[in-house]
RNA sequence: GACCCUGUCGUCUAGCCUGGUCUAGGACAAGAGCUUUUCAAGCUCUCGACACGGGUUCAAAUCCCGUCAGGGUCACCA
């Protein structure tokens, strides 16, 4: 059975390359109907914190990723010394005690020799020992090396596939050398490309975000996240963008992963965060957009109608491509004066409308039933008799009533803000 | 510096293994236009790439070699 684990390391967030590696090591685990395990990595006891542990299973819920077993390094202690122990024992590893440092550290011996890896994404790999250090085991505190630790604990999980990415692949022929000195089997390799950013170099909080927390408190969906992070190395064919986790379940194979590092695009990913939006359920949406309206006092925490706030969702869903993005774009349904954008004043509203907008007034006085089509109805009649044409008057309106040149369709705009919201926006501007 | 990995539009990629169907396909971005209402939505169109040099071959993006470029790793960090 096909057993893969994703390993981080609690000395900081989840980030993004680390959700993409835990991508590739879930869907892999599903595709095979083999088990998904996770490994904390704290042997670092002074920079692993808590904190971070339940940063980064949150981050892996978040996502979807979810984990059949989970190991802890630091509850391995023992092993670790017993394994490198038994290296001692057979003359493969030695002591040392430095004059800097309490204790003895236990380092292996590493032989000249030729390493050949097959990688299941690069092919052979081959190395030679000699560039290749005498290799710690054992720190002199008596924790052990990551090299070390990783070799015992996938032994010990009985990992058949090593996921992870591409920056390993040097620490692999060390790995090797172990595994055959303490005679274990090896598993299959397969080195992911890296995500660089996008001014070259590694992804980094100078190219932005990187945690996967932040994209998701900024707004992002998390199967769009997922779906975008997969295109980043994989294509599920027939020139597919758009895949859902559960056909890539279907589809993928670590066969047809690139090779090549893929450079992470903000503009890409906003894209795809639209094309999820627009499908979401209107309803979940409303629930995450509310804190967020209630965050900038649109509404109050208890007493607001949700049923309104949805309806007012769905006008904007199709062209947000950031759930965040929603109080700045419908702001000014939730507030009483809405501040004009000195722009979108001086570009449809830089001439008199009292006449057009009282005429307009008039036509929402007189309609009997207010409504969406009856209110482009009377508009329409209105504009006609006018003798000018539609957009003329829409624009100009759209800047009253809203204080942007954009938005949703304006009759939609003048229904949900109501009659007498729309009537009292329309006077301001007459004379 | 040494070792390792990688090179197709600005970006993500299809094609490469099993040479001809590739005057290299799609997506994002950009630009232009359309939409009896805006665009940050939708539709249409345009721009735009096989890193370079040498082989092999009737034929190379595809196979081989070299060069160059980018990236990664060289800790008692993980």
């Amino acid at each position: 059975m096909v057993r893969v684990r994703f390993a981080p390391s609690p000395t900081g967030n989840l980030h993004i390359g680390g959700g993409r590696t835990a991508l590739f090591n879930w869907l892999y685990a599903r595709t095979k109907q083999g088990k998904f395990i996770l490994r904390i990595e704290d042997t670092d006891k002074l920079r692993s914190k808590q904190e971070f542990v339940d940063e980064i299973l949150n981050s892996l819920k978040w996502l979807g990723f979810d984990w059949d077993e989970i190991y802890y390094q630091s509850q391995h202690f023992e092993t670790y010394h017993e394994f490198a122990r038994k290296l001692l024992k057979k003359g493969k590893a030695y002591t040392e005690r430095s004059l800097e440092r309490d204790g003895e550290a236990i380092i292996f011996k590493v032989i000249p020799q030729k390493i050949k890896t097959n990688d299941l994404i690069r092919g052979e790999i081959e190395f030679d020992s000699q560039v290749i250090k005498d290799q710690v085991l054992i720190k002199s505190d008596g924790t052990p090396t990551y090299n070390f630790a990783c070799v015992i604990d996938d032994v010990a999980s009985d990992i058949t596939h090593v996921i992870r990415g591409d920056d390993h692949i040097s620490n692999t022929p060390k790995q090797v050398l172990l595994y055959e000195a303490l005679g274990f089997k090896l598993p299959q390799f397969a080195h992911l490309p890296l995500i660089m950013g996008m001014e070259g170099g590694r992804l980094s909080k100078r190219t932005g975000a990187t945690a996967i927390s932040d994209y998701r408190a900024m707004g992002y969906l998390p199967q769009a996240l997922v779906n975008y992070l997969l295109l980043l190395s994989w294509a599920p064919g027939e020139n597919r963008e758009r895949i859902d986790i559960n056909e890539a379940i279907k589809l993928f194979d670590l066969s047809n992963i690139n090779k090549t590092s893929a450079t992470f695009d903000l503009k890409k990913l906003g894209w795809m965060n639209n094309q999820y939006l627009k499908d979401e359920d209107s309803e979940k949406l409303t629930d995450q957009i509310i804190p967020l309206l209630v965050e900038k006092k649109y509404i109050g925490e208890e007493n607001f109608d949700k049923k309104y706030i949805t309806s007012l969702v769905k006008l904007f869903q199709p062209r947000l491509s950031l759930v965040n993005d929603f109080p700045d774009w419908a702001d000014f349904f939730f507030v009483d004066e809405v501040t004009i954008a000195p722009k979108a004043k001086e570009k449809y509203l830089n001439k008199d409308f009292s006449r057009e907008f009282a005429l307009f007034i008039e036509r929402l006085d007189g309609l009997k039933s207010f409504d969406v089509v009856s209110i482009e109805e009377e508009f329409r009649s209105l504009v006609s008799g006018l003798g000018i044409e539609a957009k003329d008057l829409i624009h100009p309106i759209r800047v009253a009533l809203t204080g942007k040149t954009v938005g949703p369709g304006l009759f939609e705009v003048v229904y949900y803000l109501g009659r007498e919201r729309a009537k009292k926006r329309l006077r301001r501007f007459i004379k």
